[in-house]
DNA sequence: CTTGGCGTCGTGT
DNA sequence: TACACGACG
């Protein structure tokens, strides 16, 4: 039933790159008086003091912290520089920050590896290839003598270098040189650790940023030790030195842990510290959560991490949202109208540039709106192609209409506008960076071996070996990042493979095409040319270098098929397909396209007969009306497969429970220290948490779901 | 309904 | 799919 698989785990090199207090540091940039003195970045002023969203490392040591506002800041450090984030439109216009950001990335992509963009200040970067290249030529044609490799690294790069368990990295190295076994994986981290040295400086020449790293085997690792020396420092972590690593992080300190998935570990497992894992067996682990939280976890223990390094660095998204709270809570379709029309004219800008420097346009766009009763929605049209303001805010708005017509003119407290799925363009009459062609190298495809060992007993009966009552257990149901199609393997009880192979196959570089839905080469060709949409100034040419054959690092067998998604079979009539079309402005509230014209249809819902053109019109009833009973958590109204314990409860509370139900709804706090609500009241985690992040539940209770 | 604002990403269904 | 929602910067 159930099978593992097992990859190499400390053979890939990786880091991640944080920037040091980020938007101070573009602000001190910009004016340098600013710094050496404490400084801040806080938006919106006029709410005591605005809310702070960047602290600078002075002002860290007077004690003050991200989401103080600016008046608590003056009173704990009155000498602190507050710099408001720019305002446009009546909103906060990030703009400045993006654009800095983009200038790290650019820095970092020309040391030709592998740079995914975690965040605004983030990059993770797969050095796996660029140290094994340094490696070989240090070790030339020497068999696996490494002793003498060591010698040659640039000592500079290791200023403000730490090395986790060492008192230094002097130290480090010399364990290595000394020791009588070949230390290759630390080997590699050192290699590893020169070249991020030289990263962070080219980023400091070119930027005038100064930035932190971590240096590890995976991501996970690698983001937890960035965290330990900082700022402008890196830390190398070696495999050995996970344990005490471990013995001393508190579970929420580790991505993807910080949330109800951490809270579970703690209030249900005990585990405090991410040591207190390595008490309970894959088993267990899978017991409560599911078997792939809990093969992360169990594997996380153990100092492993298999999620790749995706190679992107292009948004996937832009957008844009303001919340409207208290009295500013929006009570007119007029000035929903107006913020729609604010929120459209940034996303345009925005959209604009994006498409001389990338050029892609977006497909697809969506509205969220959160009304002032706490319950949220969001309703998704086509994106116009022409990129026009007043057009995109009149789509925007057609669908806010429509929410009107279905709820009434609800006051609302929150809009956002999000324009996505990008595509390539072909017309490049757009493109400003015409000559730009990159090289980008995909992540490396550090598996050794990929054995796929039958475990049908693993997760046969086990049931003795569970510690966790399993009424409490969240959804079996976990994701760890596995793609679609792997994860429908998964469902069909095949194998998983790790996220290391997760994209061997079709797509290696960014692109934001259309991507070929049969994976088809091998994962050895991996340099790959593509005049995409990486914002990167490229190697001179589109050298079109096919990958060296390497010798055999390692060998390589992926247990997926490489047969994916079998497309559905259209077996439903034109008419219902047409009313899925996806036509620029409308929503899918509104059905404007038919693409055979019958003299009479009847409607799916009530079986009455209308011509095409009255049946527009009908489902846009059927629409509003299934609108409204989603706003009241109602079932749709054509099939109900909840549970019958569901079922029964919203025929008579439906919209009570609802409205509840929302109202309970509360942000989870995101104080990084101690201070927490002294409430008793913790926001119920919803659902068995996939790895690294986590997704909706209606039904699931929680993980701390009702204990008897 | 202010543990805050704005912005991304991933994932189940 | 479109949508909801968690997690995080
Ligand atoms: N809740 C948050 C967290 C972060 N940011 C922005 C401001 C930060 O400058 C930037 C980067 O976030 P980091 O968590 O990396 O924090 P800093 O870079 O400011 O500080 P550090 O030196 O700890 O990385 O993202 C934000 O707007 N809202
Ligand atoms: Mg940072």
């Amino acid at each position: 039933m159930a099978l593992s698989t097992f990859v190499a785990s400390t053979n890939r090199v990786i880091a991640l790159v944080d920037m040091d207090c980020f938007y101070v540091q573009v602000e001190e940039r910009d004016d340098p008086s600013i710094k050496g003195t404490p400084a801040a970045v806080v938006q919106y002023k006029t709410y005591k003091g605005g809310g702070i969203i960047a602290v600078n490392y002075e002002a860290r040591a007077k004690g003050v912290t991200r989401n103080m506002r600016g008046d608590d800041a003056k009173a704990a450090c009155p000498e602190i520089k507050l710099v408001r984030v720019p305002e446009t439109r009546g909103k906060a216009d990030l703009t400045k920050y993006r654009d800095a950001g983009r200038e790290v990335i650019q820095v970092l992509n020309e040391f030709d590896c592998c740079v995914e963009r975690a965040s605004i200040d983030e990059a993770y970067i797969d050095l796996t290839e660029a140290v094994e290249k340094k490696l070989s030529e240090m070790s030339s044609d020497c068999e696996l003598d490494f002793s003498n490799t060591l010698p040659s690294l640039d000592m500079d790069c290791f200023t403000g270098s730490f090395v986790m368990g060492y008192d230094s990295t002097e130290q480090w190295l010399e364990a290595l040189r000394g020791s009588e076994m070949p230390q290759l994986d630390d080997i590699k981290l050192a290699i590893g650790a020169e070249i991020v040295g030289k990263m962070r400086e080219a980023v400091y020449k070119k930027t005038s940023f100064r930035c932190s790293a971590g240096i590890a085997h995976n991501k996970v690792l690698a983001k937890l030790v960035c965290g330990i020396n900082k700022p402008n420092k890196q830390t190398v972590l070696p495999h050995k030195s996970v344990p005490q690593l471990w013995s001393a992080t508190k579970v929420s300190k580790v991505r993807g842990l910080g949330g109800k998935l951490g809270d579970y570990l703690i209030g249900r497992l005990g585990c405090e510290n991410m040591c207190d894992l390595g008490k309970f067996t894959e088993n267990e682990l899978s017991a409560g959560l599911g078997a792939k939280t809990g093969m992360w976890l169990y594997r996380l223990s153990q100092g492993y991490d298999d999620e790749a390094v995706t190679p992107r660095q292009l948004p996937k998204s832009i957008g844009c949202n303001k919340n409207f709270f208290g009295p500013e809570a929006l009570r007119t379709k007029e000035k929903a109208k107006f913020w729609i029309t604010q929120l459209a004219a940034e996303v345009v800008e925005r959209l604009q540039r994006d498409l001389e420097m990338n050029n892609r346009k977006a497909k697809s766009l969506t509205l969220h709106v959160k009304f002032e009763d706490q319950n949220a929605l969001s309703r998704t049209c086509g994106a116009s192609p022409q990129y026009n303001p007043e057009r995109l805010a009149a789509d925007a708005y057609s669908i806010m209409e429509k929410l009107y017509q279905a709820l009434g003119v609800l006051p609302i407290n929150s809009l956002g506008l999000i324009a996505s799925k990008f595509e390539d363009e072909i017309d490049t009459s757009n493109y400003t960076k015409i000559n730009d062609f990159f090289k980008t190298k995909p992540c490396s495809s550090s598996v050794l071996e990929v054995e796929v060992i039958d475990t049908d007993s693993l997760n046969s009966d086990s049931s003795t070996d569970k510690l966790v009552d399993s009424s409490s257990l969240g959804p079996d149901s976990s994701t760890l990042g596995i793609s679609g199609s792997l994860q429908k393997l998964d469902e069909n009880n095949s194998t998983s493979t790790s996220d290391t192979v997760k994209k061997p196959s079709s797509n290696p570089i960014e692109s934001n095409s259309i991507v070929n839905p049969l994976p088809s080469t091998s994962i050895t060709s991996k340099h790959a040319v593509s005049h995409s949409n990486t914002n990167v100034t490229p190697k001179k040419s589109e050298t079109s270098e096919t990958k060296e054959h390497r010798k055999p690092f390692f060998s390589f067998s992926v247990t997926a098929p490489t047969i994916v998604s079998p497309r559905k079979s259209p077996r439903k009539p034109v008419a219902a397909a047409a009313v899925s079309s996806n036509e620029e402005g409308s929503s899918k509230l509104t059905i404007t396209k038919v693409t055979q014209v019958l003299a009479v249809e009847e409607c799916e819902r009530c079986g009455k007969k209308f011509s095409p053109w009255d049946m527009e019109t009908h489902k846009d009833y059927h629409a509003a009306k299934d609108l409204y009973r989603e706003i009241n958590g109602m079932p749709p109204l054509d099939f109900d497969l909840r549970p019958e314990t569901l079922r029964k409860k919203e025929i008579e509370q439906a919209s009570a429970e609802r409205a509840a139900k929302a109202a309970q709804k509360r942000p989870r706090g995101r104080g990084k220290g101690s201070s927490s609500c002294s409430s008793s009241k913790r926001g119920r985690p919803m659902s068995a948490n996939p790895v690294p992040t986590s997704s909706q539940s209606k039904t699931i209770d929680s993980y701390f779901g009702p204990k008897s």
